[in-house]
DNA sequence: GAAAAAGCTGACACGAAAGTCAACTTTCAG
DNA sequence: CTGAAAGTTGACTTTCGTGTCAGCTTTTTC
């Protein structure tokens, strides 16, 4: 298993040519993935993508999955950033406004990790493993337990935070994801910042007077 | 082109054979498609889902490209029954609860379409031609000025139309399309016809108080 | 009931993609 | 400076997926 990474098992030890030559190899490979989903992207393409030949792709990583598997690792880490909006301390619409521009900005910024997550979960998430799965449930009903809080303090209307949470998750991605379609609707080419800032205008407005009252 | 059809053509003269074999195929690869992707799914597989020999299949759709823009046909159809809901003489209220709930019922019931359409458009829409780009735009740009009225009529909130309309694409699309993540986030293996019923209440609820005057 | 049209099929050709390998060069610690 | 570890590479094998084809059987039409 180990074999095909002689320097494996010696984390700190990686070298700097190794670390360059992995960000290069996983820069390459989300994009096309995001593009062209697992089986749609060719190992070759990413080795062209990194400038490198095949075979020394190979070299750091034994198959294709293992790539792909090394992106989800990445793109994990990334999800739970924009729920550090959500604090008991912060007032909701202040605290779920945050939230929403924050990933949607995200979206915007890192449209290749992002349509590469959506894919993983539209094809029924085959690579998340049950630590995954289990880190982010957890992490959601961490921040569900805020928004009960918010409830019972009269501070929101009582709605399933879950639901909420899915809710937000869904108009966030949709920009990044389903980009085309949206831009069609728009009657545009393109998605441009402004979009992105009018989405969020629209979505913040819409879910902030629907569950808090106010002011 | 059509060499290899040879009824084609003669439309209204396909014969029950052909009619009962293609909707064998196009339900195959439908479920096939959205569980893999385009690129993911072999030819072959659709031929035994189909339940014939992969040569016949070959008789009826010269190309696996053809199979996929028939199903992109079929789909682009159903898609805008739902907005048949949005029209000026309800109530918005009214409206576009019956909206969402006509959207997630479609969501739940034709999970694979759903799922194959979200994929289509995931990729970039690489195959929708220009005239169910075009088709697509004007159903929504219709349904769109019915909200522009409701809005004038201070019936609701004034919010940019295009948008609202992909917020709630996007929410009713989830449950569907990613719903091993919502799933998760439930806590559950499966979603269940109650989860649809609470997503429903959910949007309804949150984009219903958000955007049109409570009684 | 026979000719023609439609439908069916196993076997095969072709190309392309994943992954391997053995021999080479570069880097670096001591 | 040197030997070992890390990195690099072109050429190769193997597997598999698309699409073809010639000849067969069934259905339809007159």
């Amino acid at each position: 298993m180990t074999k095909a990474r002689p320097n494996a098992g010696r984390g700190a030890a990686e070298t700097r040519i190794r670390a360059r030559n992995e960000a290069k190899i996983l820069h390459a490979a989300v994009g096309l993935f995001a593009a062209k989903g697992y089986d749609g992207t060719r190992f070759k393409d990413i080795a062209e993508g990194s400038g490198l030949p095949k075979a020394n792709v190979y070299y750091y990583f034994p198959t294709k999955e293992r790539i792909y598997t090394a992106l989800i690792e990445q793109v994990i880490d990334g999800w739970d950033q924009a729920f550090e909006h959500i604090v008991p301390e912060r007032a909701p619409r202040a605290a779920i406004e945050a939230y929403v521009r924050a990933k949607l900005e995200y979206s915007r910024r890192h449209e290749a990790e992002s349509r590469f997550f959506a894919n993983e979960i539209l094809r029924g998430a085959r690579f998340l493993t049950r630590r995954h799965r289990r880190h982010m449930q957890e992490v959601t009903r961490e921040r569900a337990r805020v928004v009960e809080e918010w409830i019972r303090q009269k501070k929101m209307e009582p709605v399933d935070p879950r639901h909420f949470f899915l809710m937000l998750w869904s108009a966030t991605q949709f920009y990044a994801d389903f980009g085309s379609l949206a831009a069609d609707t728009l009657g545009k080419q393109r998605l441009t910042r402004k979009d992105f800032a009018d989405a969020a205008e629209t979505i913040a407005t819409i879910v902030l007077d629907g569950c808090c009252p106010r002011e």
